[in-house]
DNA sequence: TAGATTGTTAATCGATTAACAATC
DNA sequence: TAGATTGTTAATCGATTAACAATC
């Protein structure tokens, strides 16, 4: 029996490495049906990303039988196929919580509204910032997180708070139903599990490209500076 | 034969994902340092991130071996240990490149400063912008990152440009000698194999996210609220 | 000493790649 | 038809976990 994104879904869980390139495949489609091109095949979709035909096929093939043998994937066809494998062919009324420097940027990222998550609401618990508006939303104190959430219908959580705080904000954001929290804060977050996180972890992302660097600079011949010669 | 971190390194490489624990590792650590605990064990560190104990012993066994049989890990040693090996004890002269909203936001964000990415220089090309002060830096235009990376020594470069441009600006960062780049346009950047990059893609995490949220809902029962029952 | 915990090897698990019959 | 390319199975690779002798 082949899986397929049935009404209940496949049959065995991709791993979250294989929907994040089910994410990268759909903007490289998107961006190839700007270009008016009707069909791309496996070997082409995975040379643009830097995969292998095999790993193409074989994250498409998990969710239904999208190719035709000898031709290719109709790029027109895949792309709504996968938005509603994602989830994005919908609206996601997602809250704001903290409004400093990141929180605020990222209210203006363009990125998120494009893609079906709409900020709704801005919540910080500092009183100079709550009443102020940012993009035509009030900043909402943070006791108002119930009520909010119920009456906008909140399913999407964007944790910009402290680390101190994160843990004890995101037990509130799980009692009000919320479903989802993408996590800036440096913690892992512990939640019961209906609930899902993904964390964005900077610190870490740097240390690591630091540790990265380090470990091509020892790997060259010491104090030979690189470029051809000049 | 035992790998040791020796003067040229690990013999086998430690994948990313080793490497992004360590990171973690790390940061729990200066944690138990802050309350003055002085051992920890490998199920203790695991536990408190999430993960096994022998995945911890692995990852610190595979750069030296830190522990005591029957004691754990002297957390004192471990934290500057750590620090080496991921190649934070030192400062990382660091170039922000596009100062739109995240760019500004990035630039002000502690975590950076704090583990020795100090940001020394910003670019912008728009002309709006460029001999603007942001945090006592001025915006340099496009033109001069070949010369103030020279007069700086930047080694590594934060790139908060637009997707359409990510590529072209990676060229020239590249050209500069720049070692690393955090790339948060949503591309794929190609680059030669003595540059490292790290890509924080915003949509994709959140797009990632959004599935977890609808596979879970699918999974139960439709139309019954959660909750215990109020 | 006895209990605890490491470093390391072997076993398991999962993800990626190779290969190829099916088919457009 | 012949060439191209899929979906899928088998082979490979790498990462995680289990187990345990060594040792504090």
């Amino acid at each position: 029996m082949r899986q397929r994104a049935g009404a209940t879904g496949p049959d065995r869980k991709a791993s979250r490495a294989a929907i994040n390139r089910l994410s990268l495949y759909l903007r490289q489609l998107e961006s190839l049906h700007t270009r008016d091109e009707s069909t791309v095949s496996s070997s082409q979709l995975g040379q643009s990303l830097g995969l292998s035909d095999a790993q193409v096929r074989k994250d498409l093939a998990f969710f239904g039988q999208f190719g035709q043998p000898g031709v290719g994937y109709a790029v027109g066809a895949l792309i709504p196929a996968l938005r509603h494998i994602l989830g994005i062919d919908r609206t996601w009324p997602t809250a704001m919580i903290g409004m400093g420097n990141l929180g605020r940027a990222l209210l203006r990222y363009r990125g998120f509204r494009s893609r079906g998550f709409h900020i709704v609401a801005l919540f910080d618990n500092d009183d100079q910032k709550v009443g102020r508006t940012h993009s035509g939303l009030k900043v909402h104190r943070f006791e108002d997180l119930p009520r909010v959430c119920e009456r906008k219908g909140i399913t999407l959580a964007i944790l910009c708070v402290p680390a101190e705080v994160a843990q004890q904000v995101a037990d509130q954001v799980v009692a009000c139903r919320v479903r989802g929290i993408l996590n800036f804060a440096p913690v892992k977050l512990v939640v019961p599990p209906q609930t899902s996180v993904m964390s964005v972890d900077l610190s870490v992302q740097l240390e690591t490209l630091a540790y990265q660097v380090q470990s091509v600079m020892a790997s060259i011949p010491a104090g030979r500076p690189q470029g051809a010669g000049n």
